[in-house]
DNA sequence: CCCTGATTCGC
DNA sequence: GCGAATCAGG
């Protein structure tokens, strides 16, 4: 794959928006991070990061970091709510995080899955009160409820910044407050969550099995 | 460990 | 010019 006219725009704006060399070089296809770095490099176009390597001059600005960041809790907290999906780090294509987990995990189990469950955003711990009234709460058995619990209090609380494809992205705690955090288990190769939280958001096909066979 | 960008150097 | 290997910080 050579560097184009096109590829090297593309590369140009998504750098200059902010986006990691490793993004960039998902984006592109056909190239490691390490190319986009070297070209990037190669264009001129480099100073963004404060902790590059010592033994320089101090940066003097950092644009298009924060710009681009900030929205994170926004849209952590009106994703999570609805669907249990934030699209972390693609503002560009929220579609392509949703388009590329949802299939992959259909097609992996039984191609009979569907996202069903929903985060438990919108809870909150509260001693004294540990398990509120939830009726809505789906099928999920109390073991697998367990589970989340326990999982939840080992969920290494990463940053909606520390997501990468093999962390687990399920909401944990409240995002209106500092209470926030996803998983970040390791993901079962090619899904969105870890084992346990796969098994929640992609239930197989409803309980009811029972087909009236008319004919006979 | 995971991630990030920076630099080097053989091609 | 290119990018894998390596380095170095978080």
């Amino acid at each position: 794959m050579s560097w184009t006219d096109e590829r090297v725009e593309t590369l140009k704006k998504m750098w200059a928006e902010g986006k990691s060399a490793s993004q960039i070089a998902k984006e592109l296809g056909g190239v490691t991070r390490n190319a986009v770095i070297g070209k990037v490099h190669r264009l001129g176009l480099s100073n963004r990061t404060p902790a590059g390597k010592p033994g320089e001059e101090a940066p003097a600005a950092k644009p298009a970091e924060d710009p681009a960041r900030p929205s994170a809790a926004a849209a952590a907290r009106a994703e999570p709510a609805a669907r249990p999906d934030p699209a972390p780090a693609e503002p560009t294509r929220p579609a392509a995080a949703a388009a590329q987990s949802a299939p992959a995990a259909s097609g992996a189990t039984n191609g009979a899955a569907q996202p069903v469950a929903q985060p438990p955003a919108p809870r909150r711990p509260v001693p004294g009160q540990p398990l509120p009234p939830q009726p809505s709460q789906s099928e999920i058995s109390e073991e697998t409820r367990a589970n989340l619990a326990a999982l939840e209090k080992r969920a290494r609380k990463l940053t909606l910044l520390q997501l990468t494809e093999r962390t687990c992205k399920w909401p944990i705690g409240d995002p209106a407050t500092d209470d926030f955090w996803f998983c970040g288990h390791p993901t079962q190769p090619g899904k969105p969550y870890c084992e346990t939280h796969v098994s929640v958001a992609l239930q197989p096909m409803s309980s009811r099995r029972d087909r009236r066979s008319s004919s006979r």
